[in-house]
DNA sequence: TTTATGACCTGAG
DNA sequence: ACTCAGGCCATAA
């Protein structure tokens, strides 16, 4: 292919989508993992662009990816219901527990 | 081009 | 608990 490779278009949505929906219930995400995952350390931001931008359609859990706080997504109804039924444990202060629901591959 | 904004992260005070 | 600063990157104006 000759020529300028067109490229930056979100090329990583799809790994994104895929990494997402390898989150089990009743666990979380941090943006930064997902990032992480998709072999894009420290591109936490563009995970959550992404994730801002995705298409109801393609049925992710989504609501399971929060930032590193346990912090839900701003503006989003209905996420922490999501959790609740699943049995993600939250605290007082309203964060997600992620010493016990946060996804580590380790344990 | 520069500036500002955003579902971010980490560290420091 | 809070704010600030520095770092990261895509989009919009």
């Amino acid at each position: 292919m000759g020529g300028r490779t067109k490229s930056s278009r979100s090329d990583s949505s799809g790994k994104v989508y895929d990494a997402v929906r390898l989150i089990p219930p009743g666990k979380v995400a941090t943006y930064g993992q997902i990032a992480c995952m998709i072999g894009k350390p420290g591109r936490a931001r563009m995970v959550g662009r992404i994730m801002s931008r995705t298409p109801a359609a393609l049925r992710l859990p989504c609501h399971r990816v929060v930032n590193s706080q346990g912090r839900l997504a701003p503006g989003w109804d209905g996420q922490r219901s999501l959790l609740v039924a699943e049995g993600v444990l939250f605290r007082n202060n309203g964060l997600v527990d992620m010493r016990r629901c946060g996804w580590d591959l380790l344990l």
